[in-house]
DNA sequence: CTCGGCAGAATTTTT
DNA sequence: TTCTGCCGAG
């Protein structure tokens, strides 16, 4: 057996006294049989497949808590991995909650990301890193190879720095280093520069002591599979090992898995096959279908009954997947015995209306007593968004976009974040160069070629190469003086750092840098907004002991704790509504092009279509009671008005199960074109093809005139109660600065400075 | 060095 | 349509 972790305190003599001697845990109490299989099946490899809706989180910590209950393993013995953080904080605290108490000592659970980084701390010096590396977030990884095509002398317009952070990604995400990269793959890039490049990237990255998301498996790897014994240490160390969402595992996080589990098998993975969604970043199926091929003798617990959906949207999602080959197959059901509604289908003539249509169901709803919490508008891409915002703002409903532009991808945080890193660390150079001239203080391109010369020649990092070249005179006066002047500021916040707390240190920097007058100075709608969200973001530090404890907590942890306790209405992408449950679901855009999107199916073809059917599955499947698709003829893409056919995957939901509402009368007669037999098949009924091929031959492409529907104003006005005069300045959350062009009631017609002319609800903005 | 204007591109994004 | 990134003028 392994050593025990030091002074481990084992909390569960507390909880469960008797836990493996008397009868039956507690915590199985409710489980289903095949549940309580899933819990139980602990000796050797197990695959669950379970269905959306199945309890799969509920199984998943049970069995966690029951091997802990049952003395199996100590909680250091136990590898568990999901994606995100918010599944492994999750799975955190309902493992807390079923033994009760917090669970001390399970450091091996978390992301497959945030475990990698922990095993390259540990050995960092084996990957030629030093054990405080930093971890480059997609930001610095662009920036990064971007300097190093300029570097070689390459077209970057040509051979954009995307592309090249694309292809290096891939080929992390399938576990190959430089020299594993095949001639075919290298071709790929600047005529067969691609593997150098990668090498070049790589050992950029040495140097300046970072990693990169993809190093964090990669370089793990590497490791095991060179050392032996460190290799031996970790199959020894984990007793268990569980992963959840196995489906959207690629080669690299494969790999690194199959050399831990190693000679212990005591390996569970939990996914759904049907669920898999994540192939354009390099998720592959395959693994999930393989897996009893690679660990024989596996179990396979098929959770499928469904404790979520009615039986109608259930069929309809059943019905819908069945169109799927690459499937293990399995078949949701539920004991419900109401049908509950059918599914609504319906087309619009354009987007702006099918958003109308959708907030005022919404509305509706919400007075029949559903919270719009319990409501999300799921779209495919996000540009979908915009309408349904534009629709809810008009119409004062409350909504949240879930997963948009995350907080610590702002460039003001990652501005603020650069100081600090460069303070923790002052090899930190991409950080040390984002925020060397932000703000302005007179560093142009000349000063940063000088210095980065002066650093490549005295091998010396950025910061220190400053301090040196201040002191010369190689720059020009004005230059020099800002640079020494910075140099000197970071060795005077340096030296504080040692003695005050970092959220004060913190505060100090992003005073004294100046980075706060220049947003004050900034005149911009968005700058209110921004110091907000930098005093956020002090705040947020409280929470960590040490500057250097935040700065790992960001760098794998994207995302901020949200607050979300008010009633407010969904809004996201399919992708980011995976894993949740609303009681009703919005699914529109619904339409050939969009949804399948066209460029899935052409760069990936049947694989494409199949997994688009996937995500119109995740999509269906969110849904407790209520399901509203949606289709709309017209759209405006790219500012270009497009016309579309309803998706093929309205065809693919079973009749029974859905109530087209065909009252529009678009594209001629809906009604009409579904006595032709079309709806099992939209795209494939003559007048439809008829529709494709006018607008094959440009025609269709014409700018289709809008129906002005009039906007169904309720006459909510009490003048009395207009706290808004017209010709007011007003500030808006979303478009920023405006002035008041007219006062209806509690509506006002705003003439905003950036965002144009908008009707919006008055409790939205407030005076300047 | 900085700002303003124009061309060109524009899914999905757990870390 | 809207944002970004690059180039030329001050």
């Amino acid at each position: 057996m392994t050593a025990r972790p030091h002074s481990y305190v084992d909390p569960l003599d507390a909880a469960f006294p008797v836990a493996s001697r008397a009868g039956e845990p507690a915590y199985l109490k409710g489980l289903n049989a095949e549940q309580r299989e899933a819990v139980l099946a602990l000796d050797g490899p197990v695959l669950v497949l379970a269905g959306a809706g199945t309890g799969k989180t509920r199984v998943l910590t049970t069995r966690l808590a029951h091997i802990l209950a049952t003395r199996r393993a100590w909680p250091s013995q136990i590898l568990a991995v999901t994606f995100t953080n918010k599944a492994a904080r999750e799975m955190k605290e309902r493992i807390g909650a079923l033994i009760g108490g917090t669970v001390e000592g399970m450091q091996w659970l978390g992301t497959f990301h945030a475990i990698g980084a922990r095993m390259l701390r540990r050995h960092a010096e084996l990957a030629g890193l030093k054990p405080n590396f930093t971890i480059l977030d997609q930001d610095d990884q662009l920036r990064l190879i971007k300097q190093i095509i300029e570097a070689e002398n390459i077209d970057e317009k040509r051979w954009p720095a995307r592309t090249l952070a694309m292809m290096i990604d891939g080929w992390k995400n399938r576990g190959l280093q430089p020299p594993d990269v095949t001639d075919g793959d290298a071709q790929g890039f600047a005529f067969g520069k691609g593997r150098s490049l990668y090498a070049m990237y790589q050992a950029r990255l040495k140097s300046l002591n970072a990693a990169d998301f993809g190093d964090l498996l990669l370089e793990p790897i590497a490791i095991m599979r060179s050392n032996r014994e460190i290799l031996e240490d970790y199959q020894h160390r984990f007793r268990y090992m569980l992963v959840d969402e196995y489906q959207d595992t690629n080669v690299a996080q494969y790999l690194w898995l199959r050399l831990i589990s190693g000679a212990n098998k005591n390996l569970c993975v939990v996914g759904d096959d049907d669920q898999s969604i994540y192939g354009w970043r390099g998720a592959e199926v395959e693994n999930i279908l393989r897996f009893e091929r690679d660990y024989p003798g596996a179990k396979v617990v098929r959770l499928e009954r469904n404790y979520r959906s009615t039986p109608a949207i259930l069929g309809a999602a059943s019905g819908l997947i069945a169109a799927n080959t690459a499937r293990l197959g399995k078949t949701l059901w539920t004991e419900s015995e109401e049908q509950g509604d059918k599914l609504q289908v319906k087309g619009f003539w354009d987007a702006e209306e099918e958003a109308r249509n959708a907030a005022s169901e919404a509305e509706n709803l919400k007075r029949q007593g559903t919270p719009f919490a319990q409501m999300a508008v799921l779209v495919r891409a996000a540009f979908q968004m915009r309408e349904f915002e534009d629709r809810f703002l008009a119409l004062g409903i409350p909504y949240r976009v879930v997963g948009g532009p995350r907080f610590y991808e702002r460039a003001e945080i990652r501005d603020a974040l650069a100081y600090l890193r460069v303070i923790a660390q002052g090899d930190d150079d991409l950080a040390f160069e984002r925020i060397m001239n932000k703000p302005k203080r007179g560093l142009g391109d000349v000063a940063i070629q000088t210095l980065h010369s002066h650093a490549r020649a005295s091998s010396l990092p950025l910061l220190a190469a400053a301090e040196e070249l201040a002191a010369s005179d190689e720059l020009a006066p004005r230059a020099r003086s800002a640079l020494s002047d910075l140099a000197k500021s970071f060795a005077r916040w340096q030296q504080q750092s040692m003695h005050l707390s970092h959220i004060d240190l913190a505060e100090m920097v992003l005073d004294e840098s100046g980075y706060t007058d220049m947003l004050k100075a900034d005149k911009s709608p968005e700058s209110a907004g921004r110091l907000d969200n930098l005093k956020e973001l002090v705040r947020s530090m409280e929470s960590f002991e040490s500057l250097s404890a935040f700065l790992e907590h960001v760098a794998l942890v994207m995302e901020l704790e949200s607050n979300g306790s008010e009633d407010k209405l969904n809004l996201m992408t399919l992708h980011a509504a995976k894993g949740l449950e609303f009681d009703i679901v919005f699914l529109p855009g619904w339409e050939e092009g969009l949804f399948p999107s066209q460029r899935t199916l052409d760069e990936k073809g049947t694989t494409g279509l199949e997994e688009e059917r996937r995500l119109a599955y995740v999509g269906l499947t969110r849904a407790r009671k209520r399901v509203f698709i949606s289709f709309a003829a017209n759209r405006r893409v790219h500012g270009q008005w497009q016309s579309a056919l309803p998706s093929r995957f309205i065809g693919d939901l079973p009749e029974a199960h859905v109530d087209m509402v065909a009252d529009e009368g678009f594209y001629g007669n809906y009604g009409s074109f579904r006595d032709q037999g079309g709806f099992s098949s939209p795209y494939s009924s003559p007048g439809w093809r008829r529709a494709q091929e006018a607008r094959a031959s440009g025609r269709g492409t014409e700018r289709a005139p809008i129906i002005d529907v009039p906007a169904k104003l309720v006459a909510t006005a009490d003048p009395s109660a207009a706290r808004y005069a017209t010709g007011e300045r007003v500030f808006h959350q979303k478009f920023g600065y405006g002035r008041i062009v007219s006062v209806e009631g509690n509506k006002l017609l705003i003439n905003f400075d950036k965002a144009g002319s908008k009707r919006v609800m008055d409790n939205f903005v407030e005076k300047v």
